[in-house]
DNA sequence: CAATGGGTAACTGTTTACAATCTACAGTGA
DNA sequence: TCACTGTAGATTGTAAACAGTTACCCATTG
């Protein structure tokens, strides 16, 4: 057997669909293309050098994760971000988080804490530092933990399915109230601590806390009704 | 401006698909093809008489749901049920109908209630005739009211998404367990009346109770464990 | 001036064909 | 028996072309 070190670091030959996918998605969170604006598939074939097959798996596949709509015979258009949007979502998250965090306090174990924990020091001193990227990167992150463990492949799924609108809507947040910054180590070293007593009912008050927290703080953001 | 009663009820254009993924899904949940089959692209687009787009469109929304498996240059092959699965499907459920029933108990009105007391006086008299198939269609009709009027379009694609396989698992309970035909009306007429309050809390204990009923029958199924 | 209607351009939806790539499996040799 | 190799079959990726729609412009009409 021949280690990995030394080998190519392996082509990973994902579908090219799910590259135009990635792809897509970073350009449409990260804000490079404008909320309203009309994706043609010929433009984006010639500007990633492929054909618009994988362009229409991509396109498709963002249509349900909410960041374009899909206009029979019209086309993609990126989606506008509403407060229709924010609700639904973090309703949804809360269901499915809730379920997730229930099943993941009596199987995270030793190695989902430590896990954890590693993300927790790293708030702390973003605390410090205060670099909105970060701060979003390391929410996630966190729980990202809790789906990972709380082996449920659907649930994962769904997760993953909003994961780039709640990314969205924590760089909004960061950028609207940078201040919050301050309070991210503390409110997740809460609800580790609720997981950590490995009770199911006490993970699931404690999600129904962070994410409720999180859904005001959204909703004071001034983002069009629908 | 015309009523739309009176014009044609639109040619309604769906995409080819879209088409696709209805007829396929309705053969895989209905027992027309083996779980494990080897399904072939180009097969199915010489039967169906479309090209390899709309059947490739249609496996992929397919995989989403669990109907099929995707293997990476292997093809798709229709899933086999596990005890997984269903755990999985009804936590999953379990879930998103809670937050939806919370919503949909404040906003059904009696429009809403009216429309499940219509399902429901069928259900009563289904017990007496005693045709699984019409049970199965009439719980999922019930259900189906309840994220109508939920007001919340992610939670209803993502009941879109499992509806199928709740399908799958109501006809197997039907089939090992016809006695169950009976208990039906009672316990959908116990979640009606408990979403009735109009209390979000209410209306979530009900769907816990009836979601928590549903599961431990289905349990006792004889299915393989992965 | 508003409403109507024709015409056009642009885009998507679909089909077809072909090249490239991968998997499984059988066969080969040690 | 085991590991390797080669081949056939199937899928994926790509490309080109046509059909169907949609939106938009603009002249016409009242």
């Amino acid at each position: 057997m021949i280690p990995d070190d030394v080998v190519s670091p392996l082509p990973s030959q994902r579908a090219l669909g799910d590259l135009v996918t990635d792809v897509l998605r970073e350009m449409i969170t990260g804000g490079r293309f404008q909320p309203g604006q009309h994706l043609k598939e010929t433009e984006l074939a010639d500007a990633l050098k492929v054909s618009r097959g994988p362009i229409r798996q991509a396109l498709a596949r963002l249509e349900e994760e909410g960041h374009v709509e899909l206009r029979r015979h019209r086309g993609a258009f990126v989606s506008t971000l509403t407060r229709t949007d924010v609700e639904e979502v973090h309703t949804l998250r809360g269901a499915i988080e809730r379920l997730a965090a229930g099943r993941a306090c009596t199987r995270m174990q030793d190695a989902g804490f430590a896990e954890m924990d590693a993300v927790l020091e790293q708030m702390k001193s973003v605390d410090t530092k205060i670099d909105p990227e970060d701060a979003v990167r390391l929410d996630l992150q966190f729980h990202d933990i809790i789906y990972a463990y709380c082996d449920h492949g659907r649930v994962q799924r769904v997760w993953e399915s909003i994961r780039g609108q709640v990314t969205v809507f924590l760089r909004a947040r960061n950028a609207s109230f940078p201040d919050f910054l301050e309070v991210g180590y503390s409110e997740h070293k809460e609800l580790r601590d609720a997981l950590a007593l490995g009770d199911p009912q006490a993970a699931q008050d404690g999600i129904d806390k962070h994410i409720l927290g999180a859904y005001e703080r959204l909703k004071r953001l001034n983002l069009p009704d629908r």
